[in-house]
DNA sequence: CCCATTACCTAACGCATGTTTGGTGACCCA
DNA sequence: TGGGTCACCAAACATGCGTTAGGTAATGGG
């Protein structure tokens, strides 16, 4: 039985703790899934990305599945770990700076972190149902720290927010994530103007025109 | 071989041209690429929903990717005849107003006119490279629309584009199309509400506060 | 009344998948 | 030096998939 690689950690990892090869089959299995999705890629695929046959992933993880709930964990810790960076790094920040920060924070987990947290975007809706139902929780997590974050720029009156907190951040989320499918990083526009025009398409003044 | 259905109409056509039953193949099918995945779908369990086995299917199809093509094509009509009902019976409105009931049309594309919509914006992405080729004209030819809409809006004044038209139409786009994924058309929130709820998230002032 | 067509059926086929099994070579430690 | 472990291999297995083939029953038209 491969052994468990448990990177469900309390502590900031950046990457999850394992060997090279184990990394290496994570990478490409993330990035696999995030272009082809997860039941269209093949174990032989990953394996061959990095640069194994299928039969010895089993060495290292017990089943495609379980390769899989890795990978969304790793997109969510991805999130997190970066929405507390930058929470710490913009505490003394003014409002509106702060939430750019942070908007900008969860396009660098799509675009510049690695292929974890895009293809935890695109990956869960399809995931098995049981694999879904261990994420939710710590999904839900995240979630409440963008509605905390939220709330506290409308009490301060930062922002306004035209219907509901909730609201506001289903919008934003949906927003922010669905520019996997359309937004490329190497292009003329960089992740920082993404997250300008997104901030200031939702709120106005979010920078100067 | 099965006959080939057109759906490819230039005249208005709420539903495709078929028989009942392919009626049926066609509705579940895209039902089940909805909520399940393209790959994840089997033609037994498109069958069974249908009413009959899954040989049966090929002598209505000829395959599960002319099926899945007949689906995206369909969904792309939905959204382009609602939105030149919508321009029809907006003509005399105000600009927001214009603007708000477009936004609705397309939910309700997506909600109310069948499954054919969401499957279309949750399935491109992974569906065969040739099958999308050929889909892509049609796709642009809807972003067209959106585009010309949001320029002669912000030619008259009534909105204003943070950074540019396109980034403002995919800003818009990703904010209505990920709502796929949380909205719930039979819970205590209307389409009404949601298409406000994201008016008035990306512009000021759509309808009164 | 008979023949052709249609719309389904069952069964099977060929292929591809995830996974298992037995093996090998390298490395490390006692 | 030998034994154990690790990390891979090739091959095979079991299963399920999309699709095909041959068949049946019903229907309609000549």
């Amino acid at each position: 039985m491969a052994r468990s690689l448990d990177i469900r950690s309390d502590l900031p990892t950046p990457l999850p703790i394992g060997t090279a090869a184990q990394l290496r089959l994570l990478d490409e299995g993330a990035h696999l899934f995030l272009t082809s999705g997860y039941a269209e890629t093949t174990m032989r695929e990953i394996a061959s990305a990095a640069g194994m046959k299928a039969g010895s992933i089993y060495h290292h993880f017990s089943s495609k599945e379980e390769m899989l709930e890795l990978i969304l964990v790793q997109g969510i810790d991805v999130m997190i770990q970066s929405f507390h960076q930058t929470q710490r790094e913009t505490r003394q920040q003014d409002a509106l700076s702060r939430l750019l920060a942070h908007i900008r924070a969860h396009l660098g987990s799509l675009f510049e972190h690695g292929p974890y947290t895009a293809a935890h975007v695109t990956t869960f809706p399809y995931a098995p149902t049981e694999v879904r139902k261990r994420i939710v929780p710590v999904r839900d997590g995240y979630e409440t720290l963008w509605t905390e974050l939220l709330e506290s720029l409308s009490d301060s009156g930062a922002i306004t927010l035209p219907s509901s907190v909730s609201m506001t951040r289903l919008i934003l989320m949906g927003a922010m994530n669905q520019t996997i499918e359309w937004f490329d990083p190497s292009g003329n526009q960089s992740v920082d103007q993404l997250a300008e025009a997104i901030a200031n398409q939702l709120w106005d003044g979010v920078t100067p025109r």
